[in-house]
DNA sequence: TGCGGATATGCAGGCGAATCAATGCTGTTG
DNA sequence: CAACAGCATTGATTCGCCTGCATATCCGCA
Protein backbone atom coordinates (compact mmCIF):
# COMPACT_ATOMS: atom_id res chain seq x y z
CA UNK A 1 0.00 0.00 0.00
CA UNK A 2 1.06 3.69 -0.44
CA UNK A 3 -0.86 6.57 0.00
CA UNK A 4 -3.46 6.14 2.28
CA UNK A 5 -4.55 9.70 1.41
CA UNK A 6 -8.31 10.23 3.03
CA UNK A 7 -10.42 11.23 0.08
CA UNK A 8 -12.45 13.29 1.54
CA UNK A 9 -10.56 15.22 4.72
CA UNK A 10 -7.33 16.18 2.81
CA UNK A 11 -8.28 16.42 -0.96
CA UNK A 12 -11.57 17.44 0.41
CA UNK A 13 -14.18 17.24 -2.53
CA UNK A 14 -14.93 18.79 -6.11
CA UNK A 15 -15.49 21.57 -4.37
CA UNK A 16 -18.79 22.18 -6.80
CA UNK A 17 -21.84 20.56 -6.75
CA UNK A 18 -22.66 18.33 -9.64
CA UNK A 19 -25.68 19.85 -9.73
CA UNK A 20 -24.80 23.26 -9.20
CA UNK A 21 -23.81 25.36 -11.61
CA UNK A 22 -21.82 24.48 -14.71
CA UNK A 23 -21.13 21.03 -15.60
CA UNK A 24 -18.29 19.36 -13.50
CA UNK A 25 -14.60 18.55 -14.94
CA UNK A 26 -13.09 15.05 -15.60
CA UNK A 27 -11.26 15.23 -12.59
CA UNK A 28 -13.99 16.04 -10.49
CA UNK A 29 -16.14 13.72 -11.43
CA UNK A 30 -13.89 11.03 -10.86
CA UNK A 31 -12.96 11.99 -7.34
CA UNK A 32 -16.61 12.57 -5.97
CA UNK A 33 -17.36 8.82 -7.81
CA UNK A 34 -14.60 7.41 -5.99
CA UNK A 35 -15.94 8.66 -2.65
CA UNK A 36 -19.47 7.35 -3.80
CA UNK A 37 -17.88 4.20 -4.67
CA UNK A 38 -16.95 3.77 -1.03
CA UNK A 39 -20.49 4.55 -0.22
CA UNK A 40 -22.02 2.11 -2.52
CA UNK A 41 -21.90 -1.12 -1.08
CA UNK A 42 -24.29 -2.99 1.18
CA UNK A 43 -21.31 -4.45 3.87
CA UNK A 44 -19.97 -0.53 3.74
CA UNK A 45 -23.25 1.13 4.49
CA UNK A 46 -24.00 -1.70 7.14
CA UNK A 47 -20.61 -1.23 8.48
CA UNK A 48 -21.00 2.48 8.59
CA UNK A 49 -24.39 2.14 10.31
CA UNK A 50 -23.69 -0.20 13.05
CA UNK A 51 -20.07 1.78 14.15
CA UNK A 52 -22.57 4.82 14.32
CA UNK A 53 -25.84 3.15 16.51
CA UNK A 54 -22.70 1.41 18.66
CA UNK A 55 -22.40 2.38 22.17
CA UNK A 56 -19.40 4.67 22.07
CA UNK A 57 -19.97 5.87 18.52
CA UNK A 58 -16.81 3.11 18.15
CA UNK A 59 -16.62 -0.67 17.60
CA UNK A 60 -13.71 -2.81 16.75
CA UNK A 61 -13.76 -5.68 14.04
CA UNK A 62 -14.27 -8.56 16.16
CA UNK A 63 -17.76 -6.63 17.16
CA UNK A 64 -18.38 -6.15 13.18
CA UNK A 65 -17.81 -9.63 12.09
CA UNK A 66 -20.85 -11.84 13.46
CA UNK A 67 -23.78 -9.01 12.31
CA UNK A 68 -22.06 -8.67 8.84
CA UNK A 69 -21.83 -12.23 8.66
CA UNK A 70 -18.72 -11.60 6.60
CA UNK A 71 -15.08 -12.90 7.41
CA UNK A 72 -12.31 -10.83 9.26
CA UNK A 73 -10.45 -10.28 6.16
CA UNK A 74 -13.40 -9.28 4.48
CA UNK A 75 -14.48 -6.85 7.33
CA UNK A 76 -11.21 -5.46 7.30
CA UNK A 77 -11.20 -4.74 3.82
CA UNK A 78 -14.15 -2.32 3.78
CA UNK A 79 -13.01 -0.97 7.04
CA UNK A 80 -9.94 0.29 4.79
CA UNK A 81 -11.91 1.65 1.98
CA UNK A 82 -13.80 3.43 3.98
CA UNK A 83 -11.11 4.72 6.11
CA UNK A 84 -9.30 5.53 3.20
CA UNK A 85 -12.64 7.34 1.58
CA UNK A 86 -12.00 9.68 4.75
CA UNK A 87 -15.33 8.33 6.04
CA UNK A 88 -14.16 6.27 9.07
CA UNK A 89 -10.64 6.53 11.40
CA UNK A 90 -8.80 4.18 13.45
CA UNK A 91 -7.69 4.38 16.26
CA UNK A 92 -5.54 1.35 18.08
CA UNK A 93 -6.21 0.71 21.78
CA UNK A 94 -3.75 -2.58 22.24
CA UNK A 95 -4.81 -5.59 20.07
CA UNK A 96 -8.36 -3.66 19.54
CA UNK A 97 -8.81 -1.43 16.41
CA UNK A 98 -11.81 1.36 17.07
CA UNK A 99 -13.48 2.51 14.24
CA UNK A 100 -15.44 5.57 14.25
CA UNK A 101 -17.30 7.56 11.85
CA UNK A 102 -15.66 11.59 10.72
CA UNK A 103 -18.53 13.16 11.38
CA UNK A 104 -18.41 15.93 8.86
CA UNK A 105 -17.80 13.48 5.42
CA UNK A 106 -20.68 12.19 4.95
CA UNK A 107 -22.07 15.31 5.47
CA UNK A 108 -20.47 16.54 2.75
CA UNK A 109 -21.20 14.30 0.16
CA UNK A 110 -24.50 14.79 1.06
CA UNK A 111 -24.12 18.77 0.68
CA UNK A 112 -22.53 18.16 -2.46
CA UNK A 113 -25.68 15.70 -3.61
CA UNK A 114 -28.42 19.20 -2.37
CA UNK A 115 -28.52 20.67 -5.39
CA UNK A 116 -29.42 24.28 -5.95
CA UNK A 117 -31.70 24.27 -3.43
CA UNK A 118 -31.28 27.82 -1.05
CA UNK A 119 -27.88 26.44 -0.38
CA UNK A 120 -26.08 30.26 -1.38
CA UNK A 121 -23.14 28.92 -3.19
CA UNK A 122 -22.44 32.42 -3.77
CA UNK A 123 -25.03 32.75 -6.68
CA UNK A 124 -24.54 29.81 -7.97
CA UNK A 125 -28.04 29.71 -9.29
CA UNK A 126 -27.26 28.95 -13.00
CA UNK B 1 -32.98 -6.51 -17.42
CA UNK B 2 -36.90 -6.58 -16.65
CA UNK B 3 -38.44 -4.54 -13.81
CA UNK B 4 -37.17 -1.24 -15.21
CA UNK B 5 -38.48 0.10 -11.84
CA UNK B 6 -37.21 3.31 -10.64
CA UNK B 7 -35.56 2.42 -7.34
CA UNK B 8 -36.10 6.07 -6.30
CA UNK B 9 -39.74 7.34 -6.78
CA UNK B 10 -41.53 3.68 -6.57
CA UNK B 11 -39.97 1.39 -4.20
CA UNK B 12 -38.71 4.79 -2.60
CA UNK B 13 -36.03 4.47 -0.23
CA UNK B 14 -34.83 2.78 2.78
CA UNK B 15 -36.91 4.75 4.75
CA UNK B 16 -34.45 5.06 7.57
CA UNK B 17 -31.56 6.80 7.43
CA UNK B 18 -27.84 4.46 7.48
CA UNK B 19 -27.06 6.52 10.06
CA UNK B 20 -29.85 7.62 12.28
CA UNK B 21 -30.94 5.20 14.73
CA UNK B 22 -30.64 1.15 14.58
CA UNK B 23 -28.26 -0.64 12.50
CA UNK B 24 -29.69 -0.50 8.91
CA UNK B 25 -31.09 -4.16 7.58
CA UNK B 26 -29.55 -6.25 4.47
CA UNK B 27 -32.07 -5.50 2.14
CA UNK B 28 -32.17 -1.90 2.81
CA UNK B 29 -28.59 -1.14 2.65
CA UNK B 30 -28.59 -3.19 -0.93
CA UNK B 31 -31.45 -1.13 -2.00
CA UNK B 32 -29.37 1.77 -1.04
CA UNK B 33 -26.23 0.81 -2.28
CA UNK B 34 -28.15 0.54 -5.47
CA UNK B 35 -28.75 3.80 -6.01
CA UNK B 36 -25.55 5.14 -4.70
CA UNK B 37 -23.68 2.44 -6.99
CA UNK B 38 -25.76 4.26 -10.06
CA UNK B 39 -23.91 7.58 -9.25
CA UNK B 40 -20.51 6.20 -8.18
CA UNK B 41 -19.28 6.38 -11.61
CA UNK B 42 -17.51 9.82 -13.45
CA UNK B 43 -19.30 9.44 -16.13
CA UNK B 44 -22.87 8.95 -14.86
CA UNK B 45 -22.20 11.99 -12.75
CA UNK B 46 -21.06 14.11 -15.19
CA UNK B 47 -24.32 13.37 -17.44
CA UNK B 48 -26.30 14.42 -14.48
CA UNK B 49 -24.34 17.67 -14.27
CA UNK B 50 -24.64 18.20 -17.92
CA UNK B 51 -28.18 17.34 -18.16
CA UNK B 52 -29.00 19.66 -15.31
CA UNK B 53 -27.29 22.66 -16.49
CA UNK B 54 -28.39 22.38 -20.39
CA UNK B 55 -30.67 24.91 -21.70
CA UNK B 56 -34.23 23.94 -20.29
CA UNK B 57 -33.15 21.24 -17.59
CA UNK B 58 -33.03 18.62 -20.60
CA UNK B 59 -31.08 16.96 -22.69
CA UNK B 60 -30.89 14.43 -25.78
CA UNK B 61 -28.75 11.19 -26.57
CA UNK B 62 -27.02 13.33 -29.29
CA UNK B 63 -25.93 16.47 -27.38
CA UNK B 64 -24.46 14.08 -24.60
CA UNK B 65 -22.02 11.98 -26.27
CA UNK B 66 -19.59 14.77 -27.48
CA UNK B 67 -18.86 16.50 -24.33
CA UNK B 68 -18.49 13.16 -22.40
CA UNK B 69 -16.06 11.58 -25.11
CA UNK B 70 -17.88 8.13 -25.21
CA UNK B 71 -19.65 6.79 -28.06
CA UNK B 72 -23.40 6.70 -28.10
CA UNK B 73 -24.55 3.20 -26.95
CA UNK B 74 -22.32 3.84 -23.74
CA UNK B 75 -23.98 6.89 -23.23
CA UNK B 76 -27.34 5.52 -23.44
CA UNK B 77 -26.33 2.56 -21.25
CA UNK B 78 -25.52 5.15 -18.67
CA UNK B 79 -28.73 7.27 -18.88
CA UNK B 80 -30.44 3.15 -18.88
CA UNK B 81 -28.92 3.21 -15.79
CA UNK B 82 -29.54 6.48 -14.35
CA UNK B 83 -33.33 6.47 -15.15
CA UNK B 84 -33.63 2.78 -13.76
CA UNK B 85 -32.09 4.29 -10.72
CA UNK B 86 -34.99 7.08 -10.11
CA UNK B 87 -32.55 9.62 -11.11
CA UNK B 88 -33.63 10.37 -14.76
CA UNK B 89 -36.76 10.49 -16.34
CA UNK B 90 -36.98 10.30 -20.34
CA UNK B 91 -39.25 11.93 -22.70
CA UNK B 92 -39.25 10.72 -26.37
CA UNK B 93 -40.28 13.72 -28.78
CA UNK B 94 -40.17 12.30 -31.98
CA UNK B 95 -37.18 11.03 -33.12
CA UNK B 96 -34.77 12.43 -30.31
CA UNK B 97 -35.21 11.07 -26.33
CA UNK B 98 -35.18 14.05 -23.83
CA UNK B 99 -33.57 13.22 -20.49
CA UNK B 100 -34.03 15.39 -17.44
CA UNK B 101 -33.42 15.10 -13.66
CA UNK B 102 -36.08 13.53 -11.46
CA UNK B 103 -35.78 17.29 -8.90
CA UNK B 104 -36.75 15.45 -5.67
CA UNK B 105 -34.50 12.35 -6.02
CA UNK B 106 -31.15 13.02 -5.64
CA UNK B 107 -31.99 15.17 -2.78
CA UNK B 108 -33.67 12.23 -1.20
CA UNK B 109 -30.55 10.30 -1.11
CA UNK B 110 -28.73 13.66 0.36
CA UNK B 111 -31.61 13.71 3.12
CA UNK B 112 -30.90 9.88 4.14
CA UNK B 113 -27.02 10.63 4.20
CA UNK B 114 -27.61 13.10 6.42
CA UNK B 115 -26.96 11.50 9.55
CA UNK B 116 -28.39 12.71 13.05
CA UNK B 117 -28.64 16.25 12.63
CA UNK B 118 -32.05 18.16 14.17
CA UNK B 119 -33.84 16.18 11.23
CA UNK B 120 -36.71 15.31 12.86
CA UNK B 121 -37.26 11.41 11.79
CA UNK B 122 -40.53 11.48 13.10
CA UNK B 123 -42.93 10.75 10.01
CA UNK B 124 -42.47 8.76 7.52
CA UNK B 125 -40.72 6.19 10.08
CA UNK B 126 -41.38 2.78 9.44
C1' DT C 1 -43.23 2.79 -49.43
C1' DG C 2 -38.56 3.47 -48.86
C1' DC C 3 -34.58 6.00 -46.92
C1' DG C 4 -31.92 8.11 -43.34
C1' DG C 5 -31.04 9.73 -38.78
C1' DA C 6 -31.54 9.09 -33.63
C1' DT C 7 -31.66 5.50 -29.89
C1' DA C 8 -31.71 1.19 -27.89
C1' DT C 9 -30.06 -3.59 -27.40
C1' DG C 10 -26.82 -7.87 -27.86
C1' DC C 11 -22.46 -9.47 -27.60
C1' DA C 12 -17.72 -9.77 -26.04
C1' DG C 13 -13.23 -8.18 -24.19
C1' DG C 14 -10.94 -6.37 -20.30
C1' DC C 15 -10.40 -4.35 -15.88
C1' DG C 16 -11.59 -3.71 -11.18
C1' DA C 17 -13.94 -5.33 -6.98
C1' DA C 18 -15.64 -8.63 -3.36
C1' DT C 19 -14.74 -12.58 -0.93
C1' DC C 20 -12.18 -16.18 1.55
C1' DA C 21 -8.20 -19.06 3.05
C1' DA C 22 -3.68 -18.78 4.57
C1' DT C 23 -0.14 -16.16 6.61
C1' DG C 24 2.34 -12.48 9.03
C1' DC C 25 2.45 -8.98 12.80
C1' DT C 26 1.69 -7.05 17.18
C1' DG C 27 0.41 -6.81 21.79
C1' DT C 28 -1.51 -9.46 25.79
C1' DT C 29 -1.50 -13.11 29.09
C1' DG C 30 -0.11 -17.20 31.46
C1' DC D 1 9.49 -16.61 27.29
C1' DA D 2 5.88 -19.04 25.12
C1' DA D 3 1.25 -19.38 23.68
C1' DC D 4 -2.63 -16.92 22.17
C1' DA D 5 -5.96 -13.43 20.44
C1' DG D 6 -7.07 -9.43 17.33
C1' DC D 7 -6.04 -7.33 12.72
C1' DA D 8 -3.84 -6.54 8.53
C1' DT D 9 -1.96 -8.26 4.25
C1' DT D 10 -1.25 -11.45 0.27
C1' DG D 11 -2.82 -14.54 -3.26
C1' DA D 12 -6.39 -16.73 -5.86
C1' DT D 13 -11.03 -17.07 -7.45
C1' DT D 14 -15.27 -15.36 -8.91
C1' DC D 15 -18.29 -11.88 -10.33
C1' DG D 16 -19.92 -7.65 -12.05
C1' DC D 17 -19.35 -3.52 -14.68
C1' DC D 18 -17.61 -0.21 -18.30
C1' DT D 19 -16.80 0.24 -22.96
C1' DG D 20 -17.09 -0.28 -27.92
C1' DC D 21 -18.66 -2.61 -32.16
C1' DA D 22 -22.29 -4.39 -34.68
C1' DT D 23 -27.08 -4.60 -35.19
C1' DA D 24 -31.95 -3.92 -34.42
C1' DT D 25 -35.80 -0.64 -33.71
C1' DC D 26 -38.38 3.55 -34.13
C1' DC D 27 -39.81 7.79 -36.34
C1' DG D 28 -40.09 11.51 -39.69
C1' DC D 29 -39.76 12.69 -44.33
C1' DA D 30 -39.57 12.44 -49.43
Amino acid sequence: MEHVGTALAETTLPAISPLGGEPIERADAERLAGVLKALADPARLRLLSLIQSAPEGEACVCDLTAPLGLSQPTVSHHLRILTEAGLLEREKRGVWAYYRLVPTAIGAIADLLTPPRKRATKKAAR
